[in-house]
Formats: C-alpha cells, sequence, structure tokens
RNA sequence: GGCCCCUUCGUCUAGUCUGGUCUAGGACACCUGGUUUUCAUCCAGGCAACACGGGUUCGAAUCCCGUAGGGGUCACCA
C-alpha cells in the first residue's frame, strides 16, 4: 500500500484495439475525477503487447474520444506503449527466472504461482485465493512481448501509479498481479474495481451488440441480402461465423434501423453532449450519498470518491439517459444550444444545415423543448425538406374527413387566408390564424391549426404552427395544401 | 465444473459498516388527471422493491449460516 502521504498517481491503460466504450469511458471518468479531487496526476498509456490486434488508429480515436469528453490525461504526448518498452519488461522477466520464480516453458516464460494471495481492493473489501486454486501463468510470449500481466504491473509501478482502477473483470486477475508486485519487490497499488456495465437484458455490453441486432433486424426482414456487402460474407455474418461492422451497419441501413450505441462515438452521433454522458455514466455505480443526480464534472472533482462505488453490475438504461439530456437541452441558453446543434449538424448533416440557410437559428429555436438529442430535429424536422406523399389515414379522418369533411372545408379557407396573406413572419401568421378560427366561429385555434398541420407534414404532429409556416415559405406552404386538398377529396 | 464476486421498486439507486427514526426515500419508465392549436414541455396524483429459508436479538433491509439466481475468471487477449 502507498503511503497516505504522496500524491495521487492513477492511469487509463486502453489497449488500442477498438473503439473507446462507454464502460472504459466511465473507468476513466472514475480515475480522472479521483485524481483530481486528490489534486494527483491522470496517466495515459497504451497497452498495445497484443501486436496483432493494436492499431495506430484505434490510438487516434480513443484520443479523440477522451478528448472528447474532457478527460484529458497529464502526460499530454508523452503516451507509453507497452511495444516500445521491452526491455524493462526483459529485466523483470530476467529477474523472476533467476529468482526461480519463472520457468521458461514451450518458449514462453511462466510464473509460480505457490503461495496464497491476499489483496484489499478499494470496492471489493478484502480478497483470498489459496495457491491450491492459483495456475502458473505466462509472463512472456514467444514473440518475446510481456503478457498483460507483466506489463501492468511492471509499468504501474515504472510510472508511479498509486492507484489502479479499472473494470471488474479485472478482479481475479489480480492476484497474478499482487504476487507479481511482492516478487519483484514492487509496491503493491491500490486496486478499485468497478462493476460492469450490462444490457438491459443482462448481457455484458459490447461491440457484439451491434452484429447481433443486426442480425436479428435481418432475420425479421426475411433476410435480404444489403447491396454494398458481397454474398459470402454476409452468409458468413448471418452465421455468426464474423461479426463485421460494416456488415451491421449495411443491414441497419437497408432495414432503417439504428445500431444500438456502445462506443463514446456512436453515443456522440446519436447528439448527446460529453456533459449528459458522463453524468448518466457517473451515477451508473457511484453516488454522491443523497438524492443529488444531476452534476457536472466540477462537482465530481470535489466530491468523487472511490468509498461510494457500488459493488454491483447496472443495466445501462438509454430511456433515462435520454431523460437526462432532453433535460439538459431544455436548460441550455437558447445560445448554447443554437451553437452545439450548428456543431452537431456541420458534423452529421451538413445538407440539413446548408438547406436551412439564414433559417438556422429559427429552427434551433423550435426545436429546442422538444429534443431529446442534439440529432432529434434532424429526424422531426425532416418533413421541411420532403414533402408528405401520403397522409396519415388517422390524422386525415380526425382532422380532414370528419363531420362531412369539416377539417376540408376548413383547410381551404386557410388556404385562401394565407394566400390573401404578405407578412411572412412568425408572429404575424400566427396573429392571422389565430383571427381566422374566430372568424370561422371554430372551437379554437385547433381548428385550422390541424388540417393545416396534416397538410404540411403528413401527421398531425409539428412545432408552433408560426414558425414552421416561416420555414416552409409561402410557395412551398400553399403547394403542400393544394396538394392535400386534392388528395383527399380524391381518396 | 473449480475459484472469486454480486443480489432493495421494471431500471439506476439511498438506506446496510455504527440493528429501532424504513408503514423503505429519490430518479427514469409506466398509469391517471390538469394546462396547451398538435407533439413536447409543465403541474398534481398513483402503481411498484428489501431474492428465498433458517438463525441471533426485545427489535433485522441492516448481523450470522445456508439455498437460489446473476456476473467474472480459469488464453503465449487485454
Amino acid at each position: 500500500m502507498p503511503d497516505p502521504s504522496t500524491p495521487v498517481v492513477t492511469r487509463f491503460a486502453p489497449s488500442p484495439t477498438g473503439e473507446l466504450h462507454v464502460g472504459g469511458a466511465r473507468t476513466a471518468l472514475f480515475a480522472w475525477a479521483y485524481t483530481r479531487r486528490h489534486h494527483g496526476t491522470f496517466l495515459l498509456r497504451f497497452e498495445d503487447t497484443d501486436q496483432k490486434r493494436s492499431s495506430k488508429q484505434a490510438e487516434q480515436n480513443i484520443l479523440r474520444d477522451l478528448d472528447w469528453l474532457g478527460l484529458t490525461a497529464d502526460n499530454g504526448d508523452d503516451i507509453p506503449r507497452q511495444s516500445e518498452r521491452l526491455p524493462l519488461y526483459d529485466e523483470a522477466v530476467e529477474k523472476l527466472v533467476s529468482g526461480g520464480r519463472a520457468y521458461e516453458d514451450d518458449g514462453a516464460v511462466r510464473f509460480r504461482m505457490d503461495r496464497d494471495i491476499a489483496f484489499e481492493d478499494a470496492v471489493y473489501g478484502p480478497i483470498a485465493v489459496e495457491a491450491k486454486d492459483l495456475e502458473d501463468f505466462v509472463i512472456r510470449k514467444a514473440d518475446g512481448f510481456p503478457t498483460f500481466h507483466l506489463a501492468v504491473v511492471v509499468d504501474d509501478a515504472d510510472m508511479g501509479v498509486t492507484h489502479v482502477i479499472r473494470g471488474q473483470e479485472h478482479l481475479t486477475n489480480t492476484t497474478k498481479h499482487a504476487a507479481l508486485c511482492d516478487a519483484l519487490g514492487l509496491p503493491r497499488p491500490v486496486w478499485c474495481h468497478t462493476p460492469s456495465i450490462l444490457n438491459p437484458d443482462g448481457s455484458k455490453m459490447s461491440k457484439r451488440d451491434k452484429a447481433k441486432a443486426a442480425r436479428a433486424a435481418a432475420k425479421a426482414g426475411g433476410w435480404p441480402s444489403p447491396g454494398p456487402v458481397e454474398p459470402p460474407r454476409y452468409d458468413a455474418f448471418i452465421a455468426k461465423d464474423n461479426d463485421d461492422l460494416d456488415i451491421a451497419t449495411a443491414i441497419a441501413e437497408a432495414n432503417g434501423l439504428e445500431l444500438p450505441e456502445i462506443n463514446v462515438a456512436d453515443f456522440r452521433r446519436s447528439g448527446y453532449t460529453p456533459a449528459t454522458l458522463l453524468n448518466y455514466l457517473a451515477l451508473l455505480g457511484w453516488n454522491p450519498g443523497n438524492d443529488l443526480e444531476r452534476f457536472d464534472l466540477d462537482f465530481l472533482t470535489t466530491h468523487f470518491g472511490l468509498d461510494r462505488i457500488g459493488k454491483s453490475n447496472s443495466k445501462f438504461d438509454r430511456q433515462k439517459l435520454a431523460a437526462f439530456s432532453q433535460d439538459d437541452i431544455a436548460r441550455m441558453p437558447p445560445e448554447v444550444w443554437g451553437q452545439k446543434l450548428r456543431a452537431h449538424f456541420d458534423d452529421y448533416h451538413p445538407d440539413f444545415t446548408a438547406a436551412l440557410g439564414e433559417h438556422f437559428d429559427l429552427f434551433a429555436g423550435m426545436y429546442q423543448e422538444r429534443s431529446k438529442t442534439l440529432d432529434d430535429p434532424a429526424t422531426l424536422g425532416a418533413f421541411f425538406f420532403t414533402p408528405p406523399t401520403d397522409y396519415q389515414p388517422k390524422a386525415v379522418k380526425k382532422n380532414l374527413t370528419k363531420n362531412d369533411g369539416e377539417g376540408l372545408k376548413n383547410l381551404a379557407h386557410t388556404r385562401d387566408a394565407l394566400a390573401n396573406h404578405d407578412d411572412w413572419s412568425a408572429d404575424a401568421l400566427h396573429a392571422r390564424l389565430d383571427a381566422l378560427w374566430q372568424e370561422l366561429n371554430l372551437k379554437n385555434m385547433g381548428g385550422v391549426a390541424q388540417p393545416l398541420r396534416v397538410a404540411l407534414t403528413g401527421a398531425a404532429v409539428s412545432p408552433e404552427i408560426g414558425p414552421t409556416l416561416v420555414l416552409l415559405a409561402k410557395t412551398e406552404t400553399l403547394q403542400r395544401i393544394d396538394a392535400c386538398l386534392a388528395q383527399v377529396q380524391a381518396a
């Protein structure tokens, strides 16, 4: 155990074999928050001892996502890679071999697990395993690379890491690490294992889930082979012989399916802000000890502690995340919402931004209070650029054809009123329609607004009618009303 | 299967260490009602949990033992 007076040093040590997963993000968050709370140092390290699966691209992506989250490491550009530190591990291996604690085996080197091991975990408490339940394990592979177990122990000691905060899947491995520390004469760090994040069905949240969801969609859709994928690979995918992401994506597109968000980048694309994601993630397994749920990184910086991390796994609830997100969006000053929405649209919906042109702020304003994510306006507002081709039967009946076509008559009146109306501003349009329903002796504004919504959107839902008309512009508005009148009357 | 770990509303959880104030609190979801030109928002209310069985005790969600269920790990992956 490190001296309590020594400064805290933590690290986040992903293996660069893929995108940053939300589970990894939470681990990084916990380590980051703990470090900031104790004015320590938060380090990043790449565990690339698996030569085949590691890539520089993955490193870049992880860096990009950590940066987006705002979990910046203190070692900047000086990020250790295990592949570049081989002599350090060789030295440790030699020491263990010459001390009789490790031995050669088929070109690899194995460590002897011949004693009882006990350690204290900051979350799970005391853990003890007897020697008879332990097996010797490889510390250096035949390719000369250390295994993860040796590398972590050597690196953590070399980097002065005092607290190892990582996923619970390493809890059992920790007996190996403790034994290695002892045999090497290295100080044991404080180990802190965090519970896992699960899918709603209780399975572990993983990249595989995308392939699973795509397979289910393909099955439901009658297994149509999506165009861009060559049949042999597609068949292999369906047979679960591969989980290739590009196939999953192609299937999702062909079936209009959203693949489940798993990686930080997925949530970013879905339109969650880092603040919302981090808040939700922090609460998954940690809480401040009272009813407070909404907080930011500054709060964690002053309140986060290892002692309040729970022991049981938790299921990832997207609805609660969405609720947090909607709430965060609702509370943003309008100009902040506008900026964030624009940045998101620039990245993911550039055509939409271009089409909105000068009306972007108006558009942003009308969707702030009805969006759960930065991406919602793109789907909710899609009707602005694609006129309805058919009209929802229920909406038509309720708002147009019922009572002898009362709605259709009102829609025709509305068309005339708008055609003769020149001030195409939201306020003026609202005032005109407000006057119209009274002229027509209707019960309320719905009498004119609802038929109009059906004509403009194909369904009975839209934001406020004034701004909606402004965005659509006069010509398009009248065209859609005429098209609706013609199509519904003909039917 | 061996070993390790976990178990409070459907979900995330407070409460467990320091038994009584817990007829178990909050949040998301869900349901009902209200406001609203639709949707969303907002407001009011409601449903809903101590996995099970033994013990200890005047008293147990809280302590002990067992059972069941779940997760992890047993790779020259991390």
